[in-house]
DNA sequence: TCGTTTCCATACGTGAAGGTACGGAGAGGG
DNA sequence: CCCTCTCCGTACCTTCACGTATGGAAACGA
């Protein structure tokens, strides 16, 4: 039984970090499958024969399918956290930290599948806690980000859930009906009204009562 | 093989519309575990013993797992079109009636679940093909509306789109991270906060260039 | 009362996938 | 040269769902 020691032929660190098929691979291509084909796709024999491999591998790296399942959720939760850090944290000015994030939202089309792929799969219980993890993780740090823009703690909290369900659907939108979606001249209108409409300026109009 | 002949016990029309089982029947079973385990959840035998009968009951009813895809496709198209235009449509005033809309969506979580199970389903060109044309429907209906209140077809294209996929994006949050969703006194204030933000009022001010 | 139709149960065959057991090739080490 | 460990292929078992065939109970008509 082996899991946690991917790299056993060199021993010691050589350059080839991977022998021949390590853990992450077959995680990466489970999670290829599940934003493609669902979690159902998830399944032993069909990454095997994409990979040009049989079972024999699959069940000398993994105890199980479901352990392959929980190693593509920690990768996917890793990537949707650290990674999606990257880049934006270092941003000083609250106003382009959060442009930076829808930015980055709207920019990976295939990782907007993988989200909705997985949330739809929230019924599994394992699925559905690192979803849940992840969703609240994003609301958090936007919510801070729009603390940072002096709003209050309710303001900011219904902004944020705000400004994130809209991109949460526009993600959806765009998977369900592409040729309804704006493009090119128009998506950046669409863009610019939404951040317009979704972030206040920092010296702009308090958004209080009417 | 029957297939639209629903009711053949009472033969006229008696009282009892459902003698036994009817194809609606199966067909709302169908959605019902649509909406909750996805579109594997389909499945011919766990239907049966659902509904406690056994497979010799479907396959009279249905010639395959397919056509009763199909028919619960048909029934839930109808739902979201036919329906969801009941006790809109009358309503002239233009901005009254987009939210009428905002609160029936909002207003039934199963149905949100169902339009994401299936939207997550899409991959299956028959289940893909309904939700395309629903969503399609719904924007085409919605950007109706928006120009209705004076927008030109840009604008009312981009915040008919913006606005729909608000609405989508709260199914989505609400289901992910139920209890980062605000409640009561919150989402009311939620909701208000969409409201004015996502439809101008018709004579409000214009919403042009900066 | 008898036959027919309706609706469902039972039994069976098929295929796909999870999981196990075991064998085997290849690389390294002594 | 042989032994061992790594990695993977093959064969096999079990489960589950699709689909088919067939029988049977109950209602209904003549």
């Amino acid at each position: 039984m082996p899991m946690s020691n991917q790299k056993s032929p060199g021993r010691r660190g050589s350059e080839a970090a991977k022998s021949s098929l390590s853990v992450e691979a077959w995680a990466e291509a489970a999670l290829d499958a599940l934003a493609s084909g669902g979690l159902d796709a998830v399944a032993v024999e069909p990454l095997a024969r994409r990979l040009g491999v049989t079972k024999g591998s699959f069940y000398w790296h993994f105890p199980s399918r479901e352990a392959l399942l929980r190693e593509a959720l920690a990768l996917w939760e890793r990537h949707e956290t650290i990674d999606a850090r990257a880049g934006v944290e270092e941003i000083t000015d609250p106003y382009e930290r959060i442009v930076r994030l829808f930015k980055q939202a709207n920019s990976s089309y295939k990782a907007g599948r993988l989200y909705l792929a997985l949330a739809a799969a929230s019924d599994d219980p394992a699925v559905g806690e690192v979803v849940k993890r992840v969703s609240a993780n994003r609301l958090n740090y936007l919510n801070q980000c729009y603390r940072a823009l002096g709003l209050s703690e309710l303001d900011a909290r219904l902004w944020s859930t705000f400004a994130y369900a809209t991109f949460i659907g526009n993600q959806q939108v765009h998977r369900d009906t592409p040729e309804q979606f704006p493009v090119d001249e128009d998506f950046r209108a669409y863009f610019k009204l939404m951040l317009k409409t979704l972030v206040p300026r920092p010296g702009g109009p308090v958004d209080g009562e009417a």
